[in-house]
DNA sequence: AATTGTCTCAACCGCCCTCGA
DNA sequence: CTCGAGGGCGGTTGAGACAAT
């Protein structure tokens, strides 16, 4: 199947945009939404790729972005959740309201991933799908008891996976005790392909849930990860159990302050 | 002051996923 | 069931800014 270009080459503008097209973006999206990416530009009258205009409005119109500076509790939080998912930017984008993708994808890739320990950077995982994004982040969520989400050997898969702590680089020189999964056990083949809802879920700032106070994790003053796991989709205790789990698993949480 | 090296980040590219016909 | 359009995502690039020499 030969691939029609997301836009009609000819004529169209590449490069910075110009205060003049950020204005008709702006202006239009105001006025009409974005229902149609690709026929915007056109409505709109931008010489530009439908891609190009969505790209722009996400990552630099929209306005709810947060500019400047990631505060250390944000870059505890990306460095954290990548740690858990991987690359997956836009879901950890999700939880940091403000804050694009691509945004957090250039702070990881031109500051965070030289505070990572440098064997934790050689085997960051390559990941291009859905599907190897999971490969290469087997934690077990208790949502995985939905049969959508389970292949025939769940029991099995369950009792397969082992954890370790990894103690954490933070600019502060705390512990935070931050989880990796160990893979090694891990057969992928049994694990279906996991379904965009659970990172949503799992990734949401769920109003609704109850917070969990992982912050005790890490004794009286709110942590960094304690700060952002609050709410970590913990709308129910099958949540906080699976953290609580991860850490105990990681047999690193005696060295951790009595909760 | 000029040159070179490094860093940052906006933007592009191409692949994958979803959904409707 | 298949195909294709459209949207979304992650990887990469390149230009400009800044720092070091």
């Amino acid at each position: 199947m030969v691939r029609a270009p997301c836009c009609e080459k000819m004529g169209l503008k590449k490069g910075p945009w110009t205060s003049e097209e950020d204005q008709i973006l702006i202006t239009y999206i105001q006025r009409y939404g974005h229902a149609n990416w690709r026929a915007l530009p056109k409505q709109a009258g931008l010489s530009r790729c439908g891609k190009s205009c969505r790209l722009r409005w996400i990552n630099y119109l929209r306005p709810d972005i947060k500019r400047g500076n990631f505060t250390k509790e944000e870059e505890e939080t990306i460095i954290s959740l990548h740690e858990m998912i991987g690359n997956r930017w836009s879901a950890i984008a999700a939880r940091l309201p403000g804050r694009t993708d691509n945004e957090i994808k250039n702070v990881w890739h031109t500051r965070l991933k030289k505070r990572v320990k440098p064997n934790q950077v050689a085997q960051e995982p390559k990941i291009k799908t859905h599907s190897d994004a999971f490969k290469h982040t087997p934690l077990v969520h208790p949502r995985f008891d939905d049969p959508r989400l389970l292949p025939a050997s769940q029991e099995q898969s369950y009792s397969d996976f082992s954890c370790t702590a990894t103690d954490s680089y933070t600019m502060s020189g705390e512990n935070t005790n931050s989880v990796a999964v160990k893979e090694d056990s891990f057969c992928s083949e049994e694990f279906p392909e996991i379904d965009e809802s659970f990172w949503s879920e799992v990734l949401s700032m769920d109003s609704r849930a109850a917070p969990v106070d992982l912050t005790a994790l890490q004794g009286p003053a709110s942590g960094p990860l304690g700060e952002h796991f609050g709410s970590f989709g913990a709308s129910d205790n099958d949540d906080m159990d699976f953290w609580l789990r991860v850490f105990l698993e990681a047999g690193d949480l005696q060295a951790l302050p009595e909760m």
